[in-house]
DNA sequence: CGCTTATTTGAGAGAAGTCAAGTACGGTGG
DNA sequence: CCACCGTACTTGACTTCTCTCAAATAAGCG
């Protein structure tokens, strides 16, 4: 689970919270480019990042980097969800993360990537040299560092993710899910509180959370039957008892 | 799984591979004391980082740090095995990862630890006041960098155990398992080739794959009756057909 | 509006879980 | 050194949750 815990930020790291951006109004590019980065950045060094940035829009269904292939390039989500996957031979697949306005992806391999990312709606990124955004950590710590808290973050989710693979039930990992989405659908915006916009398919929620479509769809309409959701569409949900989801979801 | 693919390394970061340690003869500290660190730093350097470190040693079943504690400290595991594990409210139990010598763990977590770390044999560790040993982090960047690979490297080996957990059979999570653990058997040394020592028991390897003891006892012995594999004794497994292991953990 | 694709629903099968019992191992004390 | 005890591991019988296969319904798109 992609869980972002509330609560207050003590890192050690000298780096800053994205809801904590206080220049947006100074820095229009900014909120445009480097959703992520412009946080522990000023006007002048995001500058210095537009200048090895490029953008890179893709529609959806179509692949931004292949399991495999050079890892040359870092992405920053603009706009629009992103899937990370891995298969196996047989093209079993695990979905391994959602990317939303602001994530990153492509820092953590080597010389290929290891997984493949492909755009679930139209998306928007810009796209850094590796080999360039990695000098740039020299000349700018603060983003070397807000980079390695977010690495880091992304750590943490794993683990979480890990234990839902691990040992949650279908219908926990549904609810898990439901909380998580809602959590992204109210900071992406836009939609009513409770709103869980998802806009992946059944089939891409199933290997998220290591299921199958049919179970997930049957989980779904359980819940709907219970009124602890409703279905306004397949992917629009509303969580109807937010804090049973909740519970249901950490297996209490 | 925590795969090590072998193969070239290419970092654009300027780091240094583990086996690649070519001053351990000038350096008898580092050996002893900062098994990850030594690579990417030299005799001074070592003598720096050993100010601020302290050891901390615990024997077998003691708790190295628990899941909600203050995360004040950085661990090194000099020598023994640990695992980290997370718990659901009712007890069930994710081990999200076990550690070996030259391994770390307390970074990934904001405020509080976000797992238990708890000894699996004896194991003696040093530990580093987080808050120092990020400070370090600017006078000696290499050490950042290489704890920021390390930090990616283990990120990969999340999503490895992602695919493993929501999408693998039990047969197939075992074998994925054995190569992994003979990987590491062969690193830490002491032990014919094809063989793989397993200092946690049956519970933890269950824990770790996400599933119950009797499952994971009963693939070994179906793995030993179809002579993939010879059971020593339960925590000595020698691999008689590393290839077949091998292509069974992929699903081919 | 018709076609394709996505989602839901149903029935049956199977892999892994649960519960229970037996066996082997390892440490401790006589 | 061996016997004993507790724990760890293995094995068996049975249950169940999720998967598989199949079909119906709904949604999206040209």
């Amino acid at each position: 689970m992609k869980k972002t815990p509330p609560g207050e930020f003590r890192s050690t790291l000298r780096v800053i919270q994205s809801d904590q951006c206080n220049h947006h109004s100074a820095c229009e590019s900014c909120s445009i480019r480097h959703v992520a980065m412009c946080n522990v950045l000023n006007e002048e060094e995001v500058n210095l990042l537009n200048e090895i940035s490029s953008d890179f829009n893709r529609d959806s269904k179509q692949v931004l980097c292949a399991e495999g292939d050079p890892a040359d390039y870092l992405f920053n989500v603009r706009e629009g969800t992103v899937r990370l996957s891995k298969m196996l031979a047989d093209g079993r697949r695990q979905i391994t993360g959602f990317l939303f306005p602001g994530d990153f992806f492509g820092l953590a391999c080597k010389d290929v990537y290891s997984y493949t990312a492909e755009a679930i709606t139209p998306v928007e990124t810009c796209r850094f040299q590796r080999r360039k955004i990695t000098e740039k950590f020299r000349e700018l710590p603060q983003l070397g560092e807000r980079v390695f808290e977010m690495t880091t973050t992304e750590l943490q989710s794993a683990h979480d993710q890990m234990l839902l693979l691990g040992r949650k039930s279908a219908r926990e990992k549904l609810c898990s899910f439901l909380i998580y989405m809602a959590d992204k659908t109210r900071t992406i915006g836009g939609y009513p509180p409770n709103h869980a916009y998802l806009p992946m398919s059944r089939a891409d929620v199933a290997d998220y959370l290591g299921l199958t479509v049919e179970t997930v769809s049957r989980q779904f309409t359980k819940l709907a039957q219970e009124d602890l959701i409703r279905l306004d569409s397949a992917h629009n949900v509303i969580l109807l008892d937010p804090e049973s989801l909740q519970e249901m979801s950490e297996g209490e």
